[in-house]
DNA sequence: AATCCACACAACCGCCTTGTT
DNA sequence: CAACAAGGCGGTTGTGTGGAT
């Protein structure tokens, strides 16, 4: 509690901290029933809960407002963070506006005990050029993958990288490259973007997305810095291949190969033909 | 059965932003 | 415009739990 009158408060009152007590849940359920959201630290003085106001509002939030989705994320949900986290960072509660029902708290510990774990094991910082590779080209095409299995049987894009177009349930997280984009012209670029229709495809009900409002820097892809996706396999596979027992080897260079026939087979054998 | 350890998640802390006076 | 209060956010810590030894 910052404020004056909040500390006066905390030193009339002996605050209770820890976990919150069934009681104390009921009173500040009923409170809120009674009174409504907002005006946490009032909340406090008056529901008769010896806790600060950001513990009311915290607790509120993250665990007793009725609209909170209990249990495991969900392929989709998994592969919405991933991806909104590519771009946004620790933009927590951002990302969370993504996931209807998921906290910026629950988030944050699926990022930190999940995803950096991989970064741990790895011995990679998990902001590294090399992790986010990792991430963007064996973690999120295999939850496509998972995801795909686990639908009406659409047909598998291989890689995402790659939009497959007239297919309404294949997640196709990228803007498709203008006609214009091609590796052997370095001078067009595009924004790497996911589409409104695409996210509603994984996370049902979204805020607009504008076009451009995907990187805070305004920052676009140059082609001349985008690897084609079977570059990516071989340099991340390189690289998995030189960590050793990691976790992602094996799995992960089985998965490059594989990727990569699919690739050969889905595209005819060129990916940008 | 007891202990240790890693993990998941709830909760707290400090800083920053925003609104109000 | 400054001061203050309140809320919001991201980082960090504490604790319960389940699996391994």
């Amino acid at each position: 509690m910052s404020s004056k009158k909040g500390a006066k408060y905390c030193e009339e009152v002996e605050l209770r901290r820890g976990p919150w007590t069934l009681e104390e849940d009921t009173m500040l359920i009923h409170y809120i029933g009674c009174h409504g959201e907002g005006r946490w630290n009032l909340l406090a003085r008056c529901s008769g809960l010896k806790r600060t106001g950001k513990s009311c509002r915290l607790r509120w939030l993250n665990y007793l407002k009725p609209d909170v989705k209990r249990g495991n994320l969900s392929l989709e949900e998994q592969f919405l963070i991933l991806e909104l986290h590519s771009k946004w960072g620790n933009r927590w509660s951002r990302i969370a506006q993504y996931l209807p029902g998921r906290t910026d708290n629950e988030i944050k510990n699926y990022w930190r005990t999940r995803v950096q774990k991989q970064a741990r094991h790895l011995n990679v910082d998990s902001n590294s050029s090399v992790f986010r590779d990792a991430v963007r080209f064996y973690w999120m095409p295999r939850l496509v993958e998972k995801m795909s299995l686990t639908a009406a049987d659409p047909p598998v894009n291989p890689n995402p990288m790659l939009p497959v177009p007239n297919h309404p349930q294949q997640p196709d997280y990228t803007t498709a490259p203008p006609a214009s984009f091609s590796p052997s012209n370095p001078s067009t670029s595009y924004n790497y973007e996911p589409t409104t229709s695409s996210l509603n495809n994984c996370a049902m009900e979204l805020p607009e997305l504008g076009y451009n409002d995907a990187f805070d820097d305004g920052s676009t892809l140059d082609v001349a810095t985008l690897p084609t996706p079977s570059h990516c396999i071989e340099s991340v596979g390189d690289w998995a291949e030189s960590m050793g027992d990691g976790l992602w080897n094996m799995d992960g260079l089985w998965q490059a190969r594989k990727q990569h026939e699919e690739e050969e087979e889905y595209y005819g054998g060129g990916i940008f033909k």
